[in-house]
DNA sequence: AGCCGACATGTCAATCTCAACATGTAAGAG
DNA sequence: CTCTTACATGTTGAGATTGACATGTCGGCT
């Protein structure tokens, strides 16, 4: 259904499109979002024509077909956004990977934290940058504004887990050097 | 790929373990990283054994098969933990509900954004109870502190973009009283 | 004329996921 | 003995997604 709504919205906001200009929207920064090749845009299109939701509007040179929003797609687009449930359920490999944390030795888990951490950093500063080179109040800014506290919660959680790794194995290495009772 | 590694690790720290019995943990605390339904892991339980990764190690009554996990298995998971690059990419309704937000008027936005406010807060006073309940170092410990910041992170989105967007509301309902200049 | 890159649309097979359908056993309560 | 609940394992059909395959046009450069 994600599909279908965020072909309903391009065309909404860009006006009649082709599936090439949306696949080439899809590369744009709604990737950073939501991901859709061409492959499964053209399809999508033809079926939502045939539900209704979209016209054949022209057909132009090379085979272009420009598809426009019917009042049922606008409609449907409408719904979705004020009414359909949004889904709570994540399902994502990096929460899937902090679960299974536990299974690394602690030096492996730091390293990886501290890549995790890295990356964070560096799709920070991507958005940043992008923030400044589309501006403060474009399309996409609320979803960059959460993109970038999204990041920064990333990074901060890894930092945080790198710091209690660190903190145990000292305990452990401690606990190894002096068994019982007070050193020396 | 995720299913494999989930699998693989939860017969690691489980030990040898029944489709069943996997199926009731994915429904405990991995359900908030990751689902899967039985009619899903049956199969790839049986496809693992397929490549060697699990054998059957035990057919108990009602025909409870017990998976244990081979050298080959331990291999892959170890693989997927430290070699296999992460997916970077984002699929998050979310986030794709967040770059749409435009679209809406104000009002409505301000609305869906409070009860997003107020979902998040709910799902962290959640995870704050599993902690709790579960204690600070148990084993999806990392992923729980995970879990908590990026609500955190989220409720703090929302509460930003109402500002942002009552500003902006604020900013338009005053220029429709005084055009131009100074008021009165 | 020939070639290349951008334009433009499709199909297909494989994989993942979900909800629904389907079947049967064992244990305990009444 | 019957009923219910938990145990236990499947299959199937539909939808979502990806990467590869496939085809053809138009404009500009050499």
């Amino acid at each position: 259904m994600s599909l279908r709504a965020a072909l309903l919205a391009l065309i909404e906001v860009r006006g009649p499109s082709s599936g090439y200009d949306l696949t080439k929207s899809f590369e744009g920064s709604l990737a950073h979002v939501w991901q859709a090749s061409h492959s499964q845009i053209y399809p999508e299109l033809n079926r939502m024509a045939a539900d209704g939701l979209l016209k054949v509007e022209e057909e132009g040179p090379r085979g272009r077909k420009t598809y426009a929003i019917t009042a049922a797609g606008q409609a449907e687009l409408h719904e979705w956004l004020t009414e359909a449930k949004p889904e709570q359920r994540v399902r994502d490999e990096a929460s899937l990977r902090a679960f299974l944390l536990p299974l690394l030795p602690t030096q492996k888990a730091i390293e990886l934290l501290t890549e995790q951490a890295r990356a964070a950093e560096a799709r920070k500063v991507d958005l940043e940058a992008l923030r400044r080179k589309v501006g403060e109040s474009s399309f996409g800014g609320f979803a960059l504004e959460r993109g970038l506290r999204h990041m920064a919660a990333e990074r901060e959680w890894a930092l945080w887990a790198i710091d209690r790794l660190q903190k145990s194995e000292e305990a452990r290495t401690e606990t190894v050097r002096t068994p019982t009772g007070e050193p020396e």
